[in-house]
DNA sequence: CCGGATAATACAAACGTTTGTACAACTTTG
DNA sequence: CAAAGTTGTACAAACGTTTGTATTATCCGG
C-alpha cells in the first residue's frame, strides 16, 4: 500500500503538500501539484478513505434505507438516487429492513457509527412516529425521507402526490360508469397511504357518490384477496387499491366469484408493478415515479435544503379498469383521452 | 462524541483497556469488564468504527456487485447473503453496474478503498475475462463470484446447477412432444449461458432429436421477440430460452404469428422471475435458487474456503410448456408426476 | 519472607490522512 | 534597502482505535 509519505518522501516534500496537492488546494504550486500528480500515478498510489473519512469525521458514503429492495418502486428510487449521487463522487450503501422496526434502528445506527454524508430512507411500516429514527441516527446526520415520511421529523421530504393520485384514479373508476367503489386502504400509520385515502374519499364526494367501504390494512396478496371478497360481498363494484399486490388479490377474488373483469368489476392498483401489465387481464395502476423520487431525494441532500418535494403521479390506465371500451386496442390506452 | 478515552478518563484506566474490555479480551478482569460495560451505556458509547477500520486494515463492510438490482435475481441473492452477513456482525454495501464495465471497475475500486473485508459479486455481461476484476480490488481482498463466474479468479465460486437444470428443462419440452426445440442461448461469455447451452444440446441428443437452432445474445424482450418470429420461420415447435424476458418475447412472437402456447409452441424460460407465474398463459420457468445462492455465498465468504459450490436449479412447470395436460388444473402442476 | 511466576493494567506507537500554524523564500512597496 | 506582504512548504497535532511491550500488582511455593 502506497501512501502520501511515500509520494512525499520520492519528491522530498512533506505528506502534508502532497495531501493539499492531491486534494487541489491552492496552497501548492501548480508545478508541485503536477509533480505530485505524476508520481502518484506512477506510484500506484490511491487514498485510503478510510482514514481520510476518520480525520474529516464524515465519510463519501450515502446510506439508503428501504423496506425491501426487490419492489420495483424501491430499486428504482435507488436507481435515481444513485443516478444523481455518484455523478457527484458519493457512494451508496444500501440496507434493507424488511419492514422490521429492529432492522430498521440497527441499519441506522450501522449507519452512523460507519460516519456516513447522509441518509435517504423511507421507514418500515409499524412506527407510529420517527422518534426511534432521531435517537438512532443522532442530529447531525443529514436525513432525507422519501415516500413514507414522518412530517415531525426534521430534514428534507419527497412524496409522491397521493392525494391528487388516487384522486384521478378515483374519478377514472367514475368515468368508467363503475358507482360503488371501495379503497383497499393500506396501513394508516403510513402518511402516503392516508393520502390516498383522502384522494379516493374527495373524488367520491365531488363525483356525487356516497362513502364507500373502506378496508383497512390490505397490503399483500392475501389481505387484498380476503378484501375483495368482503368487497363484493358488500356490493362494490370497483376497487381502488393503494398497492398493487392487494389489487392482485382483489381480481383474484372477483374471478373466484365469477365477475369479468372489467365488465362486472373494475379495479385500480398503485405502484405499477411490473406484472401489471403482463397480466390479463393487464392491470390499470396508479405509477409512482420512482426514479425521479430518488433523483429529488439525492438533490435534496446535495442542496442541504429541507422543505417538502412533491413528485407527481400517473394514471396507467389498462384492460381492468376499462369498461367503456373493452373491445379496443389497450395499449393506446383509450379510456384516457 | 463520546470516546473510550473518556470512559478510560470516567473510570481512572487507560484507554487500552477499555479498548480490552469492550472487544472482550481475556486479558482484562471480570470486575473491569463490567465496570467499562457499565460505563460505556451510561455515557451512551458507540464505537467509531472508522477508527478502528483504519487501525485494523480491515472494515466490517462485505461489498455486493450485481447488474442491477431489480433484477428479482439479483435481490434475492442479496437478501440470502445478507441474512449470512449480517448475523455475522457484517453490514452490506450494494453496488449495481447496470451491465456497464467501467461502473464495474469503478464499484470493485471503492469498495477496496473502503477497505472492505470482502466482495461477493456477479460480473457485467461485456467482458472477455476477470482480469479487470483482479486489476481493481487487487489480490488481497475476499472476492466471491456467484452466478456469473469467470473461473479463472482465484477465490470462491457459486453456480447454478445450468446444465441439469437447462436439460431438465429441454427433456420436459420433449415429453411434451416438442419436436424442434430451438433455444435462446443468450450472451457466450457468460459461463452460465454457455452450460445451459450444452445442457439444451445434451438433451436434444439424449433425446434422439437432431440438432435445434440456436439464437444467440438474446436477453431482453425485444430480442427475444426478434428470435422468437425466426425460430417459427425455422419450423421450431418450442423454444427452451435462457432468461424470462426473452421468453416473454418470444410468447409475443408467437403470439403476432396467431400460433397458440402450449398447444402449437412451447416454452420454457429461465430464472422465474414473477411475471411468470401471473401471466396468462403463466410461463414454465427454470428456476435459480438465489436466496440460496446468496448464502452460499457469504459461507464461502465467511469460511474463506475457495472452491465451486453448486446450487440447484428447479423447473416450474406451468402453461406455457404443458401441451398433454393443458386442461388440467395447473397449480397441481400436473406434467411434473 | 523472598524469588519467581502469573495476572492485570499502563504506556506508547502506530494506522494514513487532514489542517492550523509556523516558517522560509521571494516579491513588492515606501 | 528595510519593512511589509505574498506565496509555497514544512511542522506537528490531531481523528479514535488497536495492540505489542513494559510495568505493576497478586499469588504461590520454597
Amino acid at each position: 500500500m502506497v501512501t502520501i509519505s511515500d509520494i512525499a518522501a520520492a519528491l522530498g516534500v512533506t505528506p502534508s503538500t502532497v495531501s493539499r496537492a492531491l486534494s487541489g488546494s491552492p496552497r501548492v504550486k501548480e508545478e508541485t501539484r503536477l509533480a505530485v500528480e505524476q508520481m502518484a500515478a506512477e506510484m500506484g498510489y490511491e487514498r485510503n478513505v478510510v482514514a481520510s473519512n476518520l480525520r474529516k469525521g464524515k465519510s463519501d458514503i450515502v446510506g439508503i434505507i428501504v423496506p425491501r429492495i426487490h419492489r420495483n418502486f424501491f430499486s428504482n428510487v435507488i436507481g435515481g438516487a444513485e443516478s444523481i449521487l455518484e455523478a457527484a463522487g458519493y457512494c451508496v450503501l444500501i440496507c434493507q429492513t424488511h419492514e422490521r422496526l429492529e432492522a430498521e434502528v440497527k441499519a441506522l445506527r450501522t449507519l452512523r457509527n460507519n460516519q456516513v454524508a447522509g441518509v435517504l430512507m423511507s421507514h418500515a411500516i409499524g412506527a407510529r412516529d420517527g422518534k426511534h429514527i432521531l435517537d438512532a441516527l443522532g442530529s447531525h446526520i443529514p436525513l432525507v425521507q422519501f415516500d413514507r415520511v414522518f412530517s415531525d421529523l426534521p430534514g428534507a421530504k419527497v412524496v409522491s402526490d397521493n392525494f391528487e393520485g388516487a384522486y384521478a384514479a378515483t374519478k377514472h373508476l367514475i368515468e368508467q360508469g363503475y358507482r360503488h367503489i371501495g379503497t383497499l386502504a393500506g396501513y394508516m400509520n403510513s402518511e402516503a397511504y392516508a393520502a390516498r385515502l383522502e384522494g379516493w374519499r374527495q373524488a367520491l364526494r365531488d363525483g356525487g357518490l356516497p362513502e364507500g367501504e373502506v378496508y383497512y390494512d390490505t397490503i399483500v396478496r392475501e389481505t387484498g384477496y380476503e378484501a375483495g371478497l368482503k368487497s363484493i360481498d358488500a356490493g362494490c363494484d370497483a376497487l381502488y387499491s393503494a398497492g398493487d399486490f392487494s389489487a392482485l388479490g382483489a381480481v383474484e377474488a372477483a374471478r373466484s366469484r365469477g365477475l369479468r373483469i372489467p365488465e362486472d368489476f373494475g379495479i385500480v392498483g398503485t405502484a405499477n408493478e411490473t406484472f401489471t401489465s403482463l397480466m390479463t387481464p393487464s392491470m390499470s395502476s396508479l405509477a409512482l415515479n420512482p426514479f425521479e423520487m430518488g433523483r429529488q431525494a439525492a438533490q435534496a441532500f446535495l442542496e442541504g435544503a429541507d422543505g417538502v418535494r412533491v413528485v407527481p403521479m400517473e394514471l396507467k390506465v389498462r384492460e381492468s379498469s376499462c369498461r367503456n371500451h373493452s373491445d379496443n386496442q389497450i395499449p393506446n390506452n383509450p379510456c384516457l383521452k
